[in-house]
RNA sequence: GGAGCCGUAGUUCAGCCAGGUUCAGAACGCUGGCCUGUCAAGCCAGAGGUCGCGGGUUCGAAUCCCGUCGGCUCCGCCA
């Protein structure tokens, strides 16, 4: 018998007809006489009875065999449950599943933590991702994605863009993020880079008559990781010709809306715009979270005759002081202060100066260099109340909004301030294009890429003064995080040139690097701007999460360890050396390491290779834990020798090169069944 | 590249600060037995650990020190 229904769907309406469900079996309570088993699916759980009196013996005997997460085909009839025996806490608690047959389609190893537990080790999660994605939770975390996703696509293509596929093989050009490399082997010594993000292909699909392009487009960028970010993440990427600003913002805020709808969650009508200057005056942050207020205020011009120290030299240098009123409720300790001066100076900050405000007036150590009458505007400016903490900063601007601004958002979560169930969407425009840069041959650097527009008012001060233009550039933000970056693009090819140029990208070099993208510029590129969107972030937030805490683990079917590791897989690991040789690629052996270390003994080459030898087996489940444990401990005990020998002068390097040749032999041999192994599991076409 | 936290039965954790007879424990899970209305089933019995790994200190190390591996978080980095 076929399928009939999906464990989680059966309702009183279902009572009487006879079903076929398929699942696996969550949870299994034997009485002796009758088994229940709650069987799952994507959809929920339904329970079977397993009864002799009712369905029969066979049923109650297979049952009985059957333990956790084994995957069963279960016939039988829908019955509603006696008054009394019904379980409010599941959807198909008024109904159950008298079994007449049941099936066991595979078993099951007892799994390694429990389907329904709370706190799971994370690294058992990534290793058993399998069982993990089974969890009701992480279910429901797929179907928020595949649903924003599906509603993404439907309003753009109600919008008339087309959905274009571009290439995961692209040239390196030198620009932000570290690339993924992939070596050609047809062209022995050149190499692909992997996507970063498909920024100059949308571009060139305007030049190409496309008119408004869109992707769900995995980029790849090789950087370390954190919560929020994983080497590969998908952006919903989307380019429009002949459009401004407002008109790409409208279009970028419906898609916000319809996505956002497809998890029942209704967004604004159309959404604030700051600019770049009034974000980082009024919130220290280019992505403020505009939920709370305890907003920055200025207080250099009150200040400005005051002889504090502290204070008047950063006026004297050109600086700020300002400060940020937080609703403390009189929660702060001096501690607490103590450690928000250490948080500040881990941000560039000398210090953190505070004053308390109390019922009877203000209490602070720094009070006694501040006249009476400024004490008495300071608070008035920033409306002090009696339980509330000011502190400031004094610094350069850049400085002061950092601290001010980090302050800001993590008193807001730590206090509580932020109300719940807000969504702030927002725009941040008029970015400048370019920021000043130490490392740049010019001396700035752009902003965010130096493909925006600038703006049509700021063009005449390009040549003269760069810092002074801004971009047609508008960052999406949503409750504090980043949700993505667009502009209308340049698509004048002297223009173009221009900026490269201001950033220290001579003629030459830019024709090289992207020469092709100011030859789609010269064959008729039509003005065009879009944007790319953090889809992973986006759907972390359908799925509940704190926007400024995301962790994309969650939302991501398959991701990495924070080192970059897949620990399903056992990935990344060494490739055998016939594919070596067939790209062309020197692996660095540990032979080769002590080899050509005859004259002068490189002890960290050398160490630092058999480490690298015996981490890529470890947690890779191909290989017996047994071998892995020997060749680690080997190397562990051969790399403080090595430290010993290094660390005393008195031996001579025939000795040591002889020990490490030795050592090293060790090493090889312990490696040598992994090694076997390895190849072995590349199939019979690896040897 | 830097900083911090964590690693003890299958799982979650206690024990560590102050080394030694509560030192290898609890709960859940698991195995076996009993049990026909549970849904956190119940009752009885049982099995299960290289205290991540290596070295050091010590008469003695889960406990202290050093190193190392792995996981997590943050800074740098990432438009």
């Amino acid at each position: 018998m076929r399928r009939t229904h999906h464990c989680g769907v059966l309702r009183l309406e279902h009572v009487g007809s006879r079903v076929c469900l398929c699942g696996w079996v969550h949870s299994r309570r034997d009485h002796g006489g009758v088994i229940f088993l709650d069987l799952r699916d994507r959809t929920g759980l339904a329970q079977v009875v397993c009864d002799p009196g009712k369905g029969g013996p066979e049923a109650h005997a297979a049952a009985d065999q059957v333990r956790a997460e084994y995957v069963l085909r279960v016939e039988g009839r829908v019955v509603e449950r006696a008054p009394g025996m019904a379980n409010p806490k599941i959807p198909t608690g008024d109904i159950e599943v008298i079994a007449e047959c049941v099936e066991v389609l595979n078993r099951s190893e007892h799994p390694p933590f429990e389907i329904d537990g709370e706190q799971i080790n994370p690294e058992a999660r990534l290793r058993y991702r399998y069982i993990d994605l089974r969890r009701p939770a992480m279910q429901r975390n797929l179907q928020i994605r595949h649903d924003a996703a599906q509603a993404a696509r439907k309003y753009l293509c109600e919008q008339g863009f087309l959905e274009v596929e571009t290439p995961l093989l692209l040239k390196a050009t030198p620009e932000g993020a570290r690339d993924f490399v992939v070596p050609c082997r047809a062209i022995p010594g050149t190499f692909y880079v992997l996507p970063q993000s498909p920024q100059l292909m949308k571009q060139t699909l305007m030049a190409s008559g496309c008119d408004r392009y869109f992707q769900l487009a995995k980029c790849l960028r090789d950087e370390d990781l954190r919560a929020d970010r994983q080497y590969e993440h998908t952006q919903i990427d989307l380019e429009m010709s002949f459009v401004e600003q407002d008109e790409l913002q409208e279009t970028i805020e419906g898609l916000m809306r319809a996505v956002f709808a497809s998890a029942g969650i209704d967004l604004a009508p159309s959404f604030p715009k700051l600019s770049y200057e009034e974000a980082m005056r009024r919130y220290g942050s280019d992505k403020p979270d505009t939920r709370f207020g305890v907003e920055l205020t200025d207080l250099s011009d009150v200040l400005a005759d005051v002889d504090f120290r502290v204070f008047k030299e950063a006026l004297a240098a050109g600086g700020q002081v300002k400060g940020i009123c937080v609703p403390a409720k009189g929660q702060l300790s001096r501690k607490n202060i103590d450690d928000l001066t250490s948080f500040a100076r881990d941000f560039g900050a000398k210090g953190l100066a505070w004053i308390v405000v109390e019922e009877d007036g203000l209490r602070s150590s720094i009070l006694k260099f501040i006249p009476e009458d400024v004490q008495q505007a300071m608070n008035e400016r920033m409306g002090g109340q009696p339980g509330d903490v000011l502190l400031f900063v004094a610094d350069q601007p850049k400085v002061v909004a950092e601290v001010l601004g980090r302050l800001r958002v993590k008193l807001g979560h730590e206090l509580g301030l932020i109300p719940d169930g807000l969504h702030h969407m927002l725009w941040v425009t008029d970015f400048p294009l370019f920021e000043p840069d130490a490392e740049s041959p010019t001396g700035i650097q752009p902003m965010h890429h130096p493909f925006s527009m600038p703006r049509p008012d700021c063009l005449q001060y390009l040549d003269t003064e760069p810092l002074k233009v801004y971009a047609q550039l508008y960052d999406l933000v949503y409750n504090g995080a980043e949700f993505g970056s667009g502009s209308i693009r340049i698509h004048d090819p002297d223009l173009q040139m221009q900026v490269l140029n201001l950033i220290g990208i001579g003629h030459s070099e830019a024709y090289k690097r992207f020469g092709f993208l100011l030859e789609v510029f010269s064959h008729g590129a039509p003005p065009h701007g879009g944007i790319g969107l953090g889809f992973d972030r986006i759907v972390s937030v359908l799925c509940g999460q704190e926007a400024s805490e995301a962790d994309i683990r969650e939302v991501i079917a398959f991701p990495k360890t924070s080192t970059g590791r897949d620990l399903m897989l056992g990935c990344p690991s060494p490739l055998p050396q016939e594919q070596l040789d067939q790209l062309s690629l020197l692996s660095v052996a540990p032979v080769a390491a002590a080899s050509s270390a005859s004259a002068q003994v490189d002890w960290e080459v050398v160490s630092r290779t058999w480490s690298l030898q015996a981490r890529s087996f470890q947690g890779d489940h191909r290989f017996a834990e047994r071998d892995v444990a020997m060749l680690c401990d080997l190397v562990n005990r051969f790399k403080s020798r090595v430290n010993a020998l290094a660390a005393d002068s008195s031996t001579d390097w025939m000795t040591v090169t002889a020990e490490l040749q030795r050592m090293d032999e060790e090493v090889t041999r312990a490696a040598d069944p992994l090694c076997r192994q390895l190849l072995r599991s590349f199939g019979p076409d690896a040897d």
